[in-house]
DNA sequence: AATTGCACCAACCGCAAAATC
DNA sequence: AGATTTTGCGGTTGGTGCAAT
């Protein structure tokens, strides 16, 4: 059975044998991939183009970083995926030399694992995961369980981005941190809220449909969250964009 | 030594957005 | 402007290898 995008051709799936990636590599190398339906005709590949250009990005690129995840890269994951939910591919940017793919299966093999052994239930990241929404997770080193308060404490405490959210610095928000997050609408609210440093003004009718649709620039408050990249935690204050 | 269960990860699938015709 | 094609993304599957029984 073929596949709806090159039903006309005979194509090869499953893993890809030495033979065929020394082809692709020739090919790419030589004339670059242009249009990838037309890739592999011109490669000699009995492959849908849709097949080579996974097989390039997530394998064959020369730029790709082999091997297993630094403790640095699991932190920058774990903290850009607190605000960006499973944005793979936008989450891989900030990682040099990943793939979504990569990132993708390491999330879902070892930190899912991790978070859940710190104390949030499988249930709840199930629900947090099927709502789609950026999981605003607090993070311990210890190997207790936590009940969520003492989590978001620990969280403030230790992280660059859970600096921002210090008592004194911004009491209410720390406050609605502190309740444990809901599943639906009152948590996305929240979470936009605690991002946003209380711009966000609609506190009523913004659903994850309205985040995703909105004109919320989202490499732009990423650039402004990411604890590598901001340094006076008081422009956060300042931050603001338009929601309408 | 054989079997079973599990974790990992490469690759596939379906969909939506973007580009092109 | 609408239809078609291409690209990119996220979710999921299935093969492989390893550990436990």
């Amino acid at each position: 059975m073929g596949h709806h995008c090159c039903s006309k051709q005979k194509v090869k799936r499953g893993l890809w044998s030495p033979e065929e990636d020394e082809k692709l590599i020739k090919h790419i190398t030589n004339h670059g991939h242009g249009c990838w339906s037309s890739v592999p005709k011109l490669a000699g590949l009995q492959r849908c183009g849709k097949s080579c250009r996974l097989r390039w990005i997530n394998y064959l690129r020369p730029d790709l970083r082999r091997g297993s995840f630094t403790e640095h890269e699991e932190r920058t994951i774990i903290d850009v995926h607190r605000i960006l939910g499973n944005r793979w591919a936008q989450i891989a940017k900030h990682l040099p030399g990943r793939t979504d793919n990569e990132v993708k299966n390491f999330w879902n093999s070892c930190i899912k694992k991790k978070l859940i052994a710190q104390g949030f239930s499988s249930q709840h990241m199930v629900e947090l995961e099927r709502a789609k929404m950026p999981i605003l997770l607090p993070l311990s080193s210890s190997s207790q369980p936590l009940d969520f308060g003492t989590a978001v404490q620990s969280w403030v405490a230790n992280s660059d981005l859970g600096a921002a959210f210090e008592p004194a610095r911004r009491p209410e928000a720390y406050e609605q941190m502190l309740q444990p997050p809901m599943v639906g609408q009152e948590f996305v609210n929240k979470g936009l809220d605690l991002r946003g440093g209380g711009v966000v003004q609609s506190q009523t009718n913004v659903d994850m449909g309205s985040f995703d649709g909105c004109n919320i620039d989202l490499e732009f408050m990423e650039a402004a969250l990411m604890p590598t990249l901001y340094t006076n935690v008081g422009s956060l204050d300042q931050l603001a964009w338009d929601c309408n």
